[in-house]
DNA sequence: ATTATTTGTAAGTATTATTTGAAATATATT
DNA sequence: AATATATTTCAAATAATACTTACAAATAAT
């Protein structure tokens, strides 16, 4: 049923949508227009409309949609019936604040392993999430069926540390390096890339703002 | 010159080529083909052919790019040559591992001002950066010209810093908090949704993934 | 002079977004 | 109750955007 076919851009608004909708369920509201979610997802209400219809006809004519329904329907697709447990590879900075920041709140996900290098911080508990030595990531990764890492290491390790990420079965990196890295094609990665943002925005500000 | 008409994703890849020619001038090469640079930066190299040619012919056929003409153009082009100043708003966890990232490093950018609520930091220098209280923020962002912000503050204030942010002259946010943020139309929102891109991850691997 | 390389761009394909209108439902009116 | 009007989804058609393929033209290397 969750279709094979649908588009790479609708995937990605999926769990904007997701959000929302937890929202929405909290403050008691029981249906929401494609309108009316357009507002305050900013997504163009009959973009909505089409994303919803690749999953079949959720809504009602005339009505709109049933908010716990669709709540219900997009936590299936988006697998937030079980957690998923991720790693984060590199507790640095960035590490650091991301073992903080709360994906469990409205993602059914959470770090549940850490990885470094520094004898400091390996085999104590950081932020609630243990650090385990970098030699052992491939095994714990295998051991602890890890799908999903984020990557937050110095740059001239990053190619290194996916590689062996990945031949610890891993299928998903959210990459904040810089490199882009080089994965078997069944290996999914996300990059997130902060000068980049940045920079395009700065250019867009330089040559579109009037 | 710095087209208007470039399409959206090619202006989106721009950062990424520049940064991977700075690379390649450090290490001292001469010229590059689109070949290799997009083995690179993973970009088919047509692609990155097109991308070029809207700003003219910067190539030469049978040879390919020179590096340092090009990375000189694209000094130009992505605003280089001159420092940017930008701001960070909400010095909390990622706010500070953000004052830490090295954007300097290979973007002509720095976080010049930070504002936070907290008295203990407020008037002090955190990483290097100031910090103001929120309250001079528009008043600040005004009188050091600066036209975008990083947006780190918790969900529920997201909106009325960035009101206060845009009334003091910015025209770009980077906004890490999940809140769809509304701006006038001259301003523009880069959204970086952490909890989004893991759960956009995990739906590809679930359902693309063999 | 010949061959190999490589750009630049046109034409074709695919993907994504927008517009439009019919069908279904809800709400208001008589 | 019955009818009319407004709302809203869903799907098809169209438009816009982005990517890929293919190749002639230009240059470099031999």
């Amino acid at each position: 049923m969750t279709a094979e076919n649908i588009p790479r851009a609708t995937a990605k608004r999926l769990p904007i949508y997701y959000r929302y909708l937890n929202i929405l369920h909290d403050t008691g509201k029981q249906r929401i227009s494609s309108t009316e979610l357009a507002e305050a997802v900013q997504v163009d209400s009959a973009t909505i409309r089409r994303d919803f219809s690749y999953f079949g006809a959720l809504g009602k004519r005339g009505y709109g949609y049933d908010v716990d329904n669709l709540l219900a329907f997009f936590k299936t697709i988006l697998n937030q019936e079980h957690l998923t447990n991720v790693a984060l590879i590199g507790v640095g900075n960035l590490g650091h604040a991301l073992l903080n920041f709360n994906f469990h709140k409205d993602g059914n996900l959470r770090i549940s392993a850490a990885f470094d290098t520094d004898d400091k911080i390996v085999n104590t508990i950081e932020d609630g999430v243990p650090v385990y030595p970098i030699e052992e990531l491939s095994h714990q990764l295998h051991d602890q069926q890890i799908k999903v890492i984020i990557l937050t290491v110095p740059s001239k390790v990053a190619q290194s540390i996916a590689d062996e990420a990945v031949s610890g079965g891993v299928k998903g990196i959210l990459n904040f390096t810089p490199i882009r890295l080089q994965v078997p094609e069944n290996v999914l990665v996300q990059n997130v890339d902060l000068t980049n943002e940045l920079q395009t925005l700065i250019y867009f500000i330089e040559n579109f703002g009037k």
